[in-house]
DNA sequence: TTAAATGCAAAGGGTTTGCACCGGA
DNA sequence: TCCGGTGCAAACCCTTTGCATTTAA
């Protein structure tokens, strides 16, 4: 359902995609929270359960449905410090989608910002290659530094362009 | 405070800063209403002298703050309601700002997008002209179509980026 | 006269906070 | 044993909605 292409792979919004729990940056979460006087316990697991299968961007209030899915017991306050804790320690980092509302995206190492279409609302992550131009504009002009991870566009997508012509 | 050169432009966040009202687009605003089937009322009028004083972006809650300065028994869903009225007419705009709240602005004649300091939260105009690289590439890459002024990029101003080496 | 706007109150949604209790390390 | 986490409930903030009332045209 959605590539690996980075730069041209459609986010599958809201939508969860198989792939590998155990490994990766990940693995050994547990260990990285310990060794900071953090705890691993079965909330954290079920919410990184729940990232672990998830490609692209997520709002809060999504994850805290597909926690519950696993554990119906999921309390909204809970996900939302385990976030922040995640965020600190790199595993997601947060930003605002098109509607305002605060998105999350996992393994911010490949960093980058999303497209949304505001007519059908898909969304598509802009890689570094894309928004390098726009990047080195405002970094000649004004010394500013994006921060391509906040970065969301909005407007029509080609399809949606297309069919108002 | 702020100067007129479009894409350079400073934003005073949340200062209102002096500006003819009388003239300009919405010179006859009340009429453009009537022609319309809808109406001048002292609330509206209230609101359109806010606009008028003020340059850059506002969110809904610092209009209702400013409205009630000169009418303190101004209502939000007035307020909410009105600006959406005045969206259809294009005399205001809004979009999503760094922190996700909704961000209003005036006169989206000359559109543009907005450049937020993550550390000292100020904002920036970006105009056309910086932008253009951006919607080129993304145009040509995927036929998306950027709407200019729903465009927020956070990151860093050249001072904070300065003062954290 | 009459439909548009207002005021008010209440709901709404996502997110945050305070605090007592629980349970990993 | 301790301090970090959890659950719960309530608070928060901005924004929206329903409905009776007012008012511009």
């Amino acid at each position: 359902m959605s590539r690996a292409i980075t730069g041209m792979a459609r986010v599958d919004a809201g939508i969860t995609v198989a792939s590998p729990a155990d490994e990766g940056p990940w693995a050994d979460l547990p260990g990285r929270l310990r060794a900071s006087g953090l705890r691993w316990t079965p909330q954290r697991r079920t919410l990184l359960e729940v990232l672990a299968q998830t490609t692209g961007h997520v709002t809060g209030a999504e994850l805290i449905e597909r926690c519950r899915e696993l554990d119906p017991a999921t309390i909204p306050s809970t996900v939302y410090r385990t976030l922040d804790v995640l965020e600190d320690l790199g595993i997601v980092s947060h930003a605002h989608g098109a509607d305002g509302r605060e998105e999350f995206h996992v393994l911010p190492a490949a960093e980058h910002g999303h497209l949304y279409c505001s007519a059908c609302h898909a969304a598509w992550e802009v890689g570094l290659e894309e928004a390098q131009p726009l990047l080195d504009a405002l970094e000649r002009s004004r010394g500013f530094r994006v921060q391509l991870s906040h970065l969301s566009i909005s407007g029509l997508c080609s399809e949606c362009a297309a069919s108002r012509a």
